[in-house]
DNA sequence: GTCTATAAGAAGATAGAC
DNA sequence: GTCTATCTTCTTATAGAC
């Protein structure tokens, strides 16, 4: 958005925004929108509370920055253009990619839980991502199913089968935050595995997929 | 723990502390532990903020009652003492309860989500429970292997199909959290009902369950 | 663009009256 | 057992100097 071609005074300003950024989405992941203060941000970033309010205006413009910012490095790093069927095998890479760089998830699970009662200013936002999730999912979904390579499903059971396999790797992470010596790429690529089996009727899985590789 | 024959002068006082507990953990529930404060716990009760710290000596002293008490409610009506593979039959159930009573799981996604962080005072209950979750489950599926309700498995796999399924169960209800039109109870047992076939190697479901039932 | 200073209020916790 | 009153600290946000 704030684009600005290299030269002089602003790029400070730029690199400084960034920064807050990063370290709100890291002090909102740990301890929630309500419970993160400006202080404990502008602290660990180096500056005042108050260059915080120049930059955002508010607490909740602040938010409104982390939320973007968190919408566009999972769109980077999550769909690689793949369509039908392999679309779902690269799952296993975000799960990969989520174990080191826990911000990611840590940020939108505990937006999520906070934000479900009606009036948390996260709350659209997250339910309207989440939705735009499920269908590009399910678009990839009845793609395979199309091009026959999984069975029929009518569009109720695609929907129902995408939120199930999303609520399973939202868990599965949950469980790993919770508890880090849960292998969460394990039980995940097992478990779908065992989904991909439900599909198509039989054993393999596509190539493409990260199952067994990288836990660290 | 605090029992009490029914006569006289303290019956006031316990009365109160539920009060206070039950209020409490809508609080946490809604706003996260580091979100909510005692005097908006005080306000809605009725009482002063002196009032709570009298009773919980401090605002942790208030979440150890409220997670004993989230322990306690959980247990009462979980398990209804089932073995083998019947004890899974019975977690639809526990989806058709928690969509008419949404503290319980509000109150554990949303604490789970915050007490990822080391520091949280919640932290090692969360973390303990989920394992005694885990375990017990995984002895159930022990049961339900040694009596050849199931296919073979050895316990890392037990370890891990408890997990996964879980992990779907938080899932879904997260999702039904963000946006209560989501069908959690359809999406969980018609899941259910796949895992249950991966396992007995068959497609019907042991009586017992709710599927289908209650969608209220 | 960031600072100091400060406003106006809410936080957790305590002391002591009743 | 609950109250009022108060302490100290922390909250978001603003005003104005540099």
């Amino acid at each position: 958005m704030t684009e600005r071609t290299a030269r002089g005074p602003y790029q400070n300003g730029i690199r400084r925004r960034r920064e807050i950024i990063e370290t709100a989405s890291r002090i909102f992941a740990t301890y929630g929108y309500m419970g993160g203060s400006l202080r404990q941000i502008a602290a660990e970033v180096g500056v005042t509370p108050a260059a915080l309010t120049r930059h955002f205006d508010s607490k909740e413009g602040l938010l409104a920055a982390v939320l973007d910012n968190w919408d566009a490095e999972v769109d980077a790093m999550g769909s690689t253009g793949s369509r039908g069927l392999k679309y779902f095998t690269h799952l296993t890479d975000t799960i990969v990619h989520n174990r080191a760089n826990r911000g990611l998830i840590e940020l939108f699970l505990t937006l999520s839980a906070e934000s479900s009662n009606a009036h948390h200013p996260a709350r659209e936002f997250i339910r309207t991502r989440y939705g735009r999730v499920v269908r590009q999912a399910a678009d990839r979904l009845r793609e395979a199913r199309d091009a026959s390579e999984v069975r029929w499903m009518d569009d109720d059971e695609i929907e129902q089968q995408v939120r199930a396999l999303y609520a399973f790797m939202d868990g599965v992470q949950l469980q790993w935050l919770i508890d880090p010596d849960v292998d969460s790429v394990a039980v995940f690529s097992r478990t779908l595995a065992m989904i991909f089996k439900d599909w198509t009727g039989h054993d393999e899985v596509p190539v493409g997929s990260a199952v067994g590789v990288a836990h660290a």
